[in-house]
DNA sequence: CTTGAAACCTAGAGCTCCTAGGAAATGGTG
DNA sequence: CACCATTTCCTAGGAGCTCTAGGTTTCAAG
């Protein structure tokens, strides 16, 4: 009886491929063991556990996308960075929706403190935010404006929350613009006298 | 012996309860069958299934969220009313995490076309928007990015998906206003030389 | 060829959702 | 009050899921 030859990459990377198609909910222990024609009490010579099969999709999509976000950013600033960086944010969020979906599961820090998967990722937007001339605390708020504001229009798309008439593109691509336009014209210090 | 005298109404607040308290998929048919003190199968004469328990809590929390934003931003106009409707919106999320996260699930439309609540949600987010004379396509594009930057702020900082250095209510806050220049600094029309 | 590690198995406990069909309480009606 | 339909809750059970404990088979290196 020839064996399936597991490891925890291949299942790792099958894993990934059933959450794409077919949603990350649907992507249990015993339908990937199923898939390898295997037991599923099988697979835990490999993973300790589904949270932790669920942290490996995570950490491998987040790898994925930060190296396509590094390419698309590379040799490119200002603008030009900016709607890289989101185009490629979007692009493989689309693409892989169950890898990304993966991506947005909460941690506990010693799920990913090894991994440098985090630290690349928060390099490249501060390097792509580096043209437009901020300085602390104000990158701080513009990163996390930015991520929110990337991660809620992807959440929103695959969500289907977004009603027909307008496409999503087009919408996608004006809302690059303004941001473009808000960081260069970042407000000034805390203008307590309005709130 | 008494009966519970259990309600879909019932369930659904007790079930919303629990899952601001535990987390959303930690809501099970049969937790909230030992919470009544009933069996899980006496669940079934009130409700189709989980999927339906879930739908519902995600009606309540959409129904009172929405509430709470239009008292906030009643007889506000301008930034007023940008700060009201984001600051409620935020402080809902975060007193109901589970009400919230129901909120987010992705629903087919015969789920949710016989509610108020999606109408209703919009009628403020555009009437919000008024204030600062952007007229359509524009209206929907920002629209689209405002409800984008704080669903993806909120589920940043439910999953905890920020550093430590700078509080986020800070970061919120300078947030705001930079969308409130945004608002008022909409882009002109199509910039196509730089894309 | 032996041996030790890795891969895979059987068996089973415990939880989950959900269905089918029956019993008991409730509330309105004659 | 007695009856009856409706609603509420039950028992029983199937099927799927996660995960553990312990045993067997394959494989590669000595």
């Amino acid at each position: 009886m020839a064996r399936a030859g597991l490891t925890a990459a291949k299942l790792t990377e099958a894993a990934a491929e059933m959450a794409d198609e077919v949603g990350l909910d649907r992507v249990t222990v015993s339908a990937l063991a199923r898939h390898f024609g295997v037991k599923d009490a099988s697979l835990y010579s490999h993973i300790k556990n589904l949270r932790e099969l669920r942290v490996r999709i995570a950490l491998l999509g987040g790898a994925e996308m930060t190296e396509r976000i590094a390419a698309a950013v590379a040799g490119r600033a200002g603008k030009d960075a900016l709607v890289a960086f989101a185009d490629a944010y979007r692009q493989y969020a689309l693409a892989h929706p169950g890898r990304y979906a993966a991506t947005q599961l909460q941690f506990t820090p010693e799920e990913i403190t090894d991994s440098a998967v985090v630290r690349r990722s928060a390099e490249l937007t501060y390097g792509m935010l580096r043209a437009y001339g901020l300085a602390e605390p104000d990158l701080t708020d513009a990163a996390r404006l930015l991520r929110a504001a990337f991660h809620g229009y992807i959440h929103l798309e695959l969500g289907g929350g977004f009603g027909h008439p307008r496409t999503v593109q087009e919408s996608w691509d004006r809302s690059l613009d303004a941001l473009h336009v808000l960081l260069e014209n970042w407000p000034a210090r805390p203008d307590r006298s309005t709130r």
